[in-house]
DNA sequence: AACCTCAACTTTGTCTTGCAAAGCTATGCT
DNA sequence: AGCATAGCTTTGCAAGACAAAGTTGAGGTT
């Protein structure tokens, strides 16, 4: 009825998931905004981003500026699986709202 | 810019997610059919709506047949909350289908 | 009555994982 | 040199998912 084991693990932990959806909204999102936005620690968010990039679902760039600057973005596996996954999120708000 | 901190744990966890979607679709499920419908344990299925139930989610209706049939049906403050989850979805679905 | 079966539930144990706090490293500024 | 900040690692803990096996209770069968 529901392809509930297509909801990918590692997307649908909450934090990763905040990750995810704000990583497509833009192209790029540098750590320290991803971190303002999201409210984590940095110890936190670091894990998370470094579980979506050995997963293959995110890219990192590392850049200076006066400051160090890394940025993060999906990949196109990631928005492939994340598409994948909020067709599943649909199935359920469709399901849960009739 | 989203309130993840609105996605509640309780119901958030993929087990409890199926359940509680479920749940939402029809007034009650007998234990067997959500055993057979989620594929999980029947050990991991009750410690899951025993959590949905000490959280005030959902309601337990145990009847006698010529087998015992335990079925639960979602409380009024569990489709209340189940709706809140929802709505965060959508804003996670439009954001990310943008 | 003794026994079996099935539904539902509990117990036990394992293993993963989220998370925070603290520490480390590298770079630029003063 | 000393300080501040960005990013990252380490450590430790606590919570929780999950499976497997055992328990309880009710009906049916022999």
């Amino acid at each position: 009825m529901f392809d509930f084991d297509k909801l990918d693990k590692t997307i649908h932990e909450k934090g990763r998931l905040g990750i995810m959806t704000l990583l497509a909204t833009r192209p790029s999102w540098p750590f320290q905004d991803l971190k303002a936005e999201l409210k984590m620690s940095d110890g936190n968010l670091v894990t998370h981003l470094r579980t979506l990039h050995d997963a293959g679902l995110v890219a990192v760039t590392k850049e200076m500026f006066d400051r160090p600057q890394t940025s993060y973005s999906l990949t196109a596996k990631g928005r492939t699986a994340f598409q994948e996954y909020l067709t599943v999120l649909e199935q359920i708000v469709n399901a849960g709202r009739q």
